[in-house]
DNA sequence: ACATTCATGTTATCGTATTACATTCATGGT
DNA sequence: ACCATGAATGTAATACGATAACATGAATGT
């Protein structure tokens, strides 16, 4: 069950847009489109990645910190910073924005969430903790984000950075299209 | 001249920070780093090809949207839609936000400017009017903003896409790091 | 001259992100 | 045990980014 945009005069509507069509439809409806899995299992695996690191001493894992990760993780989709506040607050945790974006930049920083730039939203990671990066194919429809390895595209971009002395410190690769779901269902 | 940023606790401040950080130091003094060129005859070279298209009807380009192509190619940095808007205020053009945003619209679709996701900006295009995917090298520090090809790295990235049967209608790449004179200056 | 269309303008509002500062909490040193 | 310290959490206030909705004006074709 997909919808349609709403907003035929930009060929992708923005964030702040998206955000009011997701609440009417998109999200609880979304299925896992590309690199099918199984989710608990996954969701399993990235949680006890983070409690072995936070019971060695390498993180603080608190509460919030903890159960936004959760959050992520159960979700496809980006979600966006108030959107993890609406629900860190409805579980009595802070109430106020700086909770959220403290809590993401940690988890960013270490890396097992990600910030997806065009979305202005975050992800969970999908392989924490092994030093790489990410590129993400964002469907425009469904909004679900997977997350792959920019390595060699990053390699080849990284040529010509180097050849115009540019040093590179983060990458941000994002493409945005539609997944195979959506794809075979809005253009036969 | 640059400045150290101000801000220890992120990796790369976002894009609000760097507005005022910019404000104080940075743009004014910004030498375009990287592919060191005559600006002003790129300048004239990229309106001029607007001018063209806008004779033989193309395009329309009115003064708010050829003053702002204007004022996009006077800067090497990326410039916010509304630091746009307060310089399109002070000529006597509209003042509000949708001025901005709906001229940014025309260029960006028309294929005059690109905006940055990472920094929630805009640059004027620096190959106007050739189909390109562009891929982008900002300057964590001087906040330049490098317009490359794509080309080779989306190939590679494409070919993963179509593996996960992903659709690519748009990329992002855009990579954070020194230009070369911030990097010498900055890590010796 | 008139209708249609595109462009410009305004007000109001929403969504995203940060600053600044107060409070609590774990931790290690004495 | 005690307290000094720094990290983590919390709030209020505000800045920055983007859109919706609607009114007015200029250009175009018939």
């Amino acid at each position: 069950m997909r919808t349609q945009s709403k907003f035929p005069r930009r060929a992708l509507p923005r964030a702040g847009l998206w955000a009011k069509h997701r609440k009417m439809s998109a999200q609880e409806h979304a299925i896992p489109a590309m690199q099918p899995h199984d989710h608990r299992a996954y969701a399993r695996h990235v949680l006890s990645e983070a409690d072995r690191l936070s019971a060695d001493g390498t993180v603080r894992f608190t509460p919030v910190r903890r159960r936004t990760l959760e959050i992520l993780v159960e979700n496809y989709t980006a979600l966006g910073a108030y959107e993890i506040l609406k629900r860190l607050k409805a579980e009595g945790f802070g109430s106020q924005p700086p909770v959220a974006y403290r809590v993401l930049d940690f988890l960013t920083n270490h890396g097992f969430a990600h910030r997806i730039e065009r979305l202005n939203a975050f992800v969970a990671c999908t392989h924490p903790c092994e030093g790489h990066d990410p590129a993400f194919m964002i469907c425009r429809i469904c909004r679900t984000v997977t997350e792959t390895s920019a390595g060699p595209a990053l390699t080849v971009l990284g040529r010509s950075a180097r050849g115009l002395g540019f040093r590179i410190e983060r990458t941000v690769m994002e493409v945005v299209g539609l997944c195979p779901d959506c794809s075979k269902s809005n253009s036969p």
